[in-house]
DNA sequence: TTCTTATATTACTAGGTAGTTGTACTTACT
DNA sequence: AGTAAGTACAACTACCTAGTAATATAAGAA
């Protein structure tokens, strides 16, 4: 087992960062339905071709999609769905958080 | 349930970025244990004290951990171990990570 | 009051990164 | 060969942030 301490918190900072940014979870829901190409990618988000390549190389190389190539074009998919469970805890926290806070609005009325 | 699209992705990617910092993981690591002060996790984790309690400012905002006041010391703890568990799928998937790449390079010999 | 302790805040610097533009590369087609 | 399509990469800019040093704030002790 991994431990949460010394060398190991880089790696694992790393990994948390790549999930770290709204272009890349956009990304990783628009592969959520299956298999998906650079361009269409940057449609479905909305973000031009170069960022969408740039931020695929990020969750590429922290290995949460993987990448398939078929003549021109690149396909990438999900790696590991556990993305999404990691997703749904910290939803779960942002939902709590949300809570809180309409709490202490509430109080200070 | 929160959807990972949209307005959202921001806020979640925000607490995924709190995440995202070494030393952040550090003081959660370090508030394993219990309750602690800033000076102690000062100590702990060898950082500075400014640094550590601008980093508790970030960990305190996206509530995973909570503040309590006594005279002139904050002490402070995990809000929710949930954070813990999101700990072992970024681990896990590090480890599966890990060993791709060790076949990796042991196909290129 | 004055001094000490513990924490928060400010100002600053250096390094990192998201987004864009332009370009190189690769493959397929005519 | 030449052209077009899809992707990756390099250079650039603007912004953000981790770390540090100095200072501010607040509570208690002498």
């Amino acid at each position: 087992m991994i431990e949460l301490s010394g060398t190991n918190a880089s790696a694992i900072a790393e990994r948390f960062k790549a999930l770290g940014e709204p272009m890349r979870l956009l990304l990783l829901e628009a592969l959520r339905r299956g298999e998906c190409s650079v361009g269409e990618l940057a449609e479905r988000t909305g973000g031009g071709q170069a960022n969408v390549s740039k931020h695929l190389q990020v969750l590429l190389q922290q290995g949460y999609v993987d990448r398939r190539k078929e003549g021109t074009t690149s396909w990438y998919r999900i790696t590991d769905p556990q993305v999404f469970r990691m997703c749904e805890l910290v939803c779960g926290g942002l939902e709590q958080e949300l809570d809180r806070k309409r709490k202490l609005l509430r109080r200070r009325k």
